[in-house]
Order: structure tokens, then sequence, then C-alpha cells
DNA sequence: CGGCGCCCTTGAGT
DNA sequence: AACTCAAGGGCGC
């Protein structure tokens, strides 16, 4: 059972100037954060951010005030509780406080760098606080592969699928609502045979073969045991920048950019810059960017250059200074109140089995009706699913996709606290 | 080697 | 209501 906020609740003092949750989780960084945005004005906090996380299996919850970031977890019934606070070295690593403990240093190293353009940029309260997030590598680069050619919506949408269909499920109960079931991210031993072909039923498209062929590289390379393939790809945090891209774009799906998304997101590499249109646009705007790369598409080459240029204008912590560049120039993101379905009838109680054969074969022959928009929705709204005794359902045993799921599924859609991202 | 067509899907914009 | 078109690319010719 979940304290009450705040009493219960552990307290960790810092400013939102060094650290803003909202500015940092939903911004295309990690796509598998809960927001959910508090009923009542509890203290300062207007929403709360939570995902499951692992060593020992958990749910983790994060609230921010003006002068603190709160946080507590909630066990399994099965999970015995560890004594120490194991909840604090993982915000301290995953948000990089230890490491580069003061934001607001490198805010003005930026300035004076690059006045012109940092100067500008940071301007509003959307840069405030924003951090690279040191995450799991296996999880990152995943995460990349699926970003290619896709918004950040979808690849959201995309990602809790595949936490829910292959991810250990972590149930906890709450105080508030009931029985909640998150999903780990899945280990790379959990992924089956058929990989390919249930990702393309999943919605990952073309995606789905680089991610099969990545996974079998990684197989080759690092063993097939549980937990090799993380540690291999962990390791490469101690390589060299270049070595380390070099091993990651052996594997298909992964070129420069998403090489360098992996770099500077879970190995390490604070300096490195991905390059993307906003990155281009930003640096098109540069007084002293060279012109002849203006309106130029972008080759390898190009690539190159925008990300030199960029770099040694914004110096040893580059790739940093490009995320806030980015969380501002992101457009506006709706609220999660607006993702709530939008149809007349689409009320989601007693939701049946979701079964993604059935899914998979609506989509394929009929595009726009609207029952595939109602199962798209139920779909989605299921990476955290409410089990309540009046709606509990027992799972269909010949829905092979949900296998490796919760034993009982789905009942109703909770509004506003499926998805953090949209 | 550099350029260019193609790939899955869908939300957002007309 | 249909229809187009990017969306934090990458691959293969």
């Amino acid at each position: 059972m979940r304290a009450q906020f705040p009493s219960g609740w552990s307290r960790l003092r810092i400013s939102p100037n060094n650290l803003n949750l909202a500015n940092t989780l939903p911004v295309g960084q990690s796509f598998l954060w809960h927001r959910r945005i508090l009923a009542s004005d509890t203290g300062g906090c207007r929403e709360e951010f939570s995902r499951a996380v692992d060593d020992p299996p958990r749910v983790l919850f994060m609230r921010q005030t003006e002068t603190d970031l709160w946080y507590t977890s909630l066990y399994p019934a099965n999970q015995t509780r560890p004594n120490d606070d194991v909840d604090l070295p993982w915000i301290m690593d995953y948000f990089q406080l230890e490491r580069h403990p003061s934001l607001e240093d490198l805010f003005a190293d930026w300035r004076k760098r690059d006045p012109k353009l940092f100067g500008v940029a940071e301007v509003g309260s959307r840069a405030q606080g924003v951090r690279v997030l040191r995450q799991d590598p296996w999880e990152c680069l995943i995460a990349f592969i699926t970003s290619t050619n896709n918004h950040i919506p979808r690849i959201t949408s995309l990602l809790h699928r595949l936490t829910h269909t292959f991810g250990r499920p972590v149930v906890i109960d709450d105080m508030d609502d009931g029985t909640l079931s998150y999903h780990l991210f899945p280990a790379a031993h959990e992924f089956g045979s058929e990989l390919e072909h249930q990702l393309r039923n999943m919605g990952f498209g073309y995606r789905a073969r680089f991610l099969e062929s990545t996974l079998e590289t990684l197989r080759a390379r690092y063993g097939s045991q549980p937990g090799v393939i993380e540690a291999g790809l962990r390791d490469l945090r101690a390589a060299d920048v270049g070595l380390a891209r070099d091993e990651l774009i052996q594997l298909m799906g992964v070129g420069r950019k998403v090489a360098d998304c992996v770099l500077l997101m879970s190995l390490d590499k604070s300096s490195i810059i991905p390059i993307d249109t906003h990155m281009l646009a930003v640096a098109s705007r540069h007084p002293s960017f060279p012109h002849r790369l203006r309106n130029k598409a972008m080759s390898a080459q190009a690539y190159d250059e925008v990300q030199t240029f960029l770099q040694d204008k914004w110096g040893p912590m580059g790739g940093w200074c490009q995320a806030v560049v980015f969380a501002v120039d992101l457009k506006e993101r709706p609220t999660p109140e607006d993702k709530s379905p939008t149809g007349p009838e689409v009320k989601l109680e007693a939701v049946p089995e979701i079964d993604t054969a059935a899914i998979s074969s609506i989509e394929h022959k009929e595009t726009s009706t609207t029952k595939v928009q109602r199962k798209r929705r139920i779909f989605e709204g299921a990476a955290v699913v409410r089990h309540s005794t009046q709606t509990k359902r027992t799972r269909n045993s010949s829905t092979m996709m949900f296998k490796a799921s919760t034993e009982t599924l789905v009942a109703t859609k909770v509004k506003g606290e499926d998805d953090m991202t949209k």
C-alpha cells in the first residue's frame, strides 16, 4: 500500500533549475514514464511520474515541488523490501546528479561559449532543469531503433506495447487506484524467435526486421545467457567514443543518428550532439554557420560537419546543451487529459481481451474504421492495467501475444494515467 | 562515394 | 470525410 503523501515519502532537496522532471522525462529521451495529473494540488505537486524499475523489481514514484524532489516506491506482494534506500542511488545515477551536480554552472558555460545561440534558445521556462538521463543502454538502443522516421507519440505507444507484451509484470497494490500492473522493460533474452513477425503485428513496421536482426547480432557478439547483452552494452561506457559508435553502427537499424543518441543518453558520451532536423535548423540560424551547408540535404558528410560545428560551439557538455535546445524547440506537448478518447462511445469499460492477431488483420484490410481506432486505444491504454474485482477478466489462452503478460488483464482504462508523452 | 527512392504507420493538418 | 505529409532515419541500389 502506498504511503500517503508526503508522509512516508522521501525527499531530496533540489531546485527545479537543477532538475525539472516535466522538462526532462517527456521530451523524447525516455518513453516509458507514466505521467499522472494529480486531482488536487498536493503540497505544490500537480503531477506524478512513475515507472517500473528493476533490481529489485518495483514501481518508482516521483513528484516535485519548488524546493524538493519527492520519491517513494511500491513493491509487488511477493517481493521483500530491502533495508536500504535503493531509490536514492537509482535517482542520483539516472539523473546524473553526482556526476554533474550543477546544471546552472553548465548553463553559464554555454551562455559564455555561445551567447548568440544559446543565450536566445534558453529563454523561457521550458529550458529549466533539462538534464540528459543516464539510461540503460539496452533499453535506449531499442527505443531509438524504434524512433527512426517516427514521431514521439507513436514511439511512446509502440514501446509501451513492447514492454507490456514481453516485459515482466510488476503488480502493485496502490492506495487510490487499486491494483496496478506495470511492466519492466523486457530483457534481451525475453524475446522469442518469432520476434519480427510479432513486432510487425504490433505496428513496428519495417523496424521489426531491424530489431530482430540487431538482437541476433548482439547474441552472436555477447552470447545468449540472460544479462550478457545488457552487460556487454553497458561496458561500452568505458570505451572510447569512436569505438563504441562503431560497435553500435554495425547493428541493423542503427545509423549515425541513432548511434549518437545511444552514446549520449546511455553511454556517458556527454559531448555528442545527435543531428536531426531540429538541430540542423538550430545550427542554420547561427550567424557563423557555414553558408554551403544551409539548405543541403543531410548526407553523412553534412551530418559530420553540422555536428562538428555545434560541438565546437558548445564544448565538452555539448550533448547536454543539445538536450536543452531540443526540449525548448519541441512543439507544445499536450497534457495527458488531451489523450483521453475522443470518440463518443469509447468509454472503455469492461474491455475484452486484447488480441493482437485480430488487430493486425483488421489493420491490413480496412484502414480507418472506428473499430480500429477503438481497438487501438484499448491496446495502448493497457500499458498500465487496472485490476478490480468487478471488471476482472481472465485472458484467453489462445492469444499468443500476451503469453508473457499478466495473468488477468484489462478492465477500465483510467483517464489520463496510461501515457505520459502525449 | 554520394545521391535518391523506398520503407510501415499514424497523427496532424488541409 | 478523404487526402496528404511529415515524423528526431536507415538501407540498398
